[in-house]
DNA sequence: CTGAAAGCGCTTACAG
DNA sequence: CTGAAAGCGCTTACAG
């Protein structure tokens, strides 16, 4: 429509300016047929040059263009229904604001929580942030960006293992941000850690205060940095107190094999009459153990989880678990991350984690009457 | 390293090819110091063209490209490390091969199931998918190219109110596959779904043969097509039987409100013998309260649920459920989407759901001895 | 069988 | 206060 003059149309002077157009049909020399509209359109519409479209788009106008004319543009974009070519803008750029978040599973709604604080904190500085659930789980990523399709300008991961952190690294040389990671680990990037110790020091107080003195650990047999701290932590609680003995049983990180590896603890005498549980999950795994052996949560076994996951709360008796704060893990790791970014030095803060006490924890049956 | 004779770098004669570069420093003519390398590096590595290069590595050299030159363009990317930009791959050719999947949640493993289906059978066809939540549920879906920061080819969107559907379209005129939605709907375009009605038949039928008259529905307070086709087709099978009725509780998707809505059918008399919800998470929520009230699951009471979460198992009694392909929905969508794109008419399947039976179902008490 | 050139849509010095 | 030009790294007709 209307008042094209077709300022920025002119110079060009190659020779195949017409037979030069390879892409789809339909524009012989002019604007917006129906294709999606660019900032030359804008800029035509505006009556000014493609230039002054983008600096007042993208907010760097103050003083170097006239506020009529800033409201012109925008006006422009907005009738037009302008919306700014992100891959060009990448390929001009270098960069892509844009994150991508590593994390090894979405069963767990711990990994969505994280997603949920990291895309907050991302979009208060209009960056994105692409979740990429690791095909492998916490194993060694596969090349993240072939899968994850976006040009990134850095990565967040969630619980990897070891050897996940060696082969994204690999993968270009992308700022990382590890999250619940060993922040002991070779040239160790940016940490954002829980303070898993101190959660698992509480279960074991809680349990101890409680009067339990046969308490087991169903342990996640995943080679992670946040296990091996978490079964580190119990044998350290329980070790300050005089009489009291744990015994480990590992299993798999599902429901079905902490089943398995719950009945066999419970089958063993003395029986224990605690279960210490590394995730939420085995927990639900070693409550349905009790209860095929005709043994109540908590008269007679006490349970607690570990995450806080939405299962925690879904099961009867619901689950006495240690709270991770999950949205802000994920808003600090991308917090580490723009930091990185901007070249200023991350704070790799280890945040505070909180034991929730529920239905699933009472004093042994010894010490009731 | 070594025989670089730079044939790609000779004419470029215009004025300012050194203050031209206003990029990140340390590159005053020649090539990869460090930084990124790029297809005009391998060429002057491979002493080809950047043409030959991108020939070559596209797979479109057969016939235009010698075999010995292929292979030494191949190894020169090996030795550089190179990878394409995908910035300037899309910026060129206009297309990302980029699907973005909108779901309602992350707390369902159902979507995260979807995801995994979809990824596969994008990555056959080297695309990739990017997963957003919809900070919305299943609400209006806020401008996801703004969020989700990548360039997109297509939307798949799965489960989303009729509402998400009209912004979704809005924002771009991206193909756009539904999963799980009104095939119905508006101007509708290609949709895969699951035959719910069949699903809530069967697990209607079940507990009619079973001997259940008195049935409560726990409804999801959501609005969308699959919770209505859930209603209705509850209805519709009780409906057919004599004697037969069914009260409907309506409550929010959560397993809190699930245990409130379930104690104020549990409290009613005649009490239901079976409660038919909308959702494993409700199921759960139905399971507390009966708990809570003194019954058992199932001698007092059935419960089914809907979807086949993981949940389901991490329960005990394991629910009695709807199982859906989530899987193969998320892989159909994506056939659908690359269906689209290429202009082919998609596939609209509908995909069959079963019903698992498990422990949360039972006779009612009258009927056993 | 191979190379030179154009152009995708942006942003940013630079020159008025 | 505003415009003309260059160039990010690709891919693809086109011309040898």
């Amino acid at each position: 429509m209307a008042s094209s003059r077709e300022p920025g149309t002119a110079p060009r002077s190659r020779p195949e300016t017409s037979s030069g157009r390879h892409a789809s049909g339909d524009s012989p020399a002019a604007a917006s047929a129906g294709a999606r509209p660019t900032s030359r359109d804008v800029a035509r519409h505006a009556d000014v040059s493609q230039a002054t479209v983008s600096l007042v788009l993208g907010g760097k106008w103050e003083g170097r263009v006239s506020p009529r004319t800033a409201e012109n543009v925008r006006s422009a974009a907005r009738a037009l229904g302008y919306r700014p070519n992100l891959a060009a803008r990448s390929l001009r750029l270098g960069r892509t604001r844009t994150a991508l978040l590593v994390v090894p599973a979405l069963t767990h709604d711990y990994f969505a929580r994280v997603h949920t604080g990291a895309s907050r904190v991302a979009a208060e500085h209009d960056f994105g942030v692409v979740l990429y659930p690791s095909p492998e789980g916490t194993g060694p990523a596969v090349d993240p960006f072939g899968s994850a399709r976006a040009a990134l300008d850095g990565v967040i991961a969630s619980s990897m293992a070891p050897d996940a952190l060696a082969a994204l690294r690999d993968g270009g040389q992308l700022p990382l941000v590890m999250l619940d990671s060993d922040p002991e680990a070779d040239r160790s990037p940016a940490t954002v850690n829980l303070d898993i110790a101190d959660g698992m020091h509480q279960a074991a107080a809680h349990l101890l205060e409680l009067g339990h003195v046969h308490i087991a650990h169903l342990a996640a047999a995943v080679d992670s940095w946040t296990f091996g701290m978490r079964a580190r932590a119990l044998h350290e609680a329980v070790a300050g107190t005089a009489g009291a003995v744990v015994r480990t049983e590992r299993c798999a990180l599902s429901v079905e094999d902490a089943l398995r590896a719950a009945t066999r603890i419970l089958e063993t005498r003395p029986r224990p009459t605690a279960l210490v549980c590394d995730d939420d999950l085995l927990a639900a795994g070693a409550c349905k153990a009790a209860r095929r052996l005709g043994l109540r949560v908590p008269e007679d076994l006490s349970v607690t989880g570990f995450d806080d996951l939405s299962l925690a709360t879904a099961l009867e008796p619901e689950l006495t678990t240690v709270r991770l704060p999950a949205e802000e893990v994920g808003a600090e790791g991308m917090r580490a991350l723009l930091a990185v970014l901007d070249g200023r030095r991350a704070r790799t803060p280890v945040l505070p984690v909180e034991l929730v006490r529920r239905g699933s924890t009472a004093s042994p049956p010894a010490h009731r009457t």
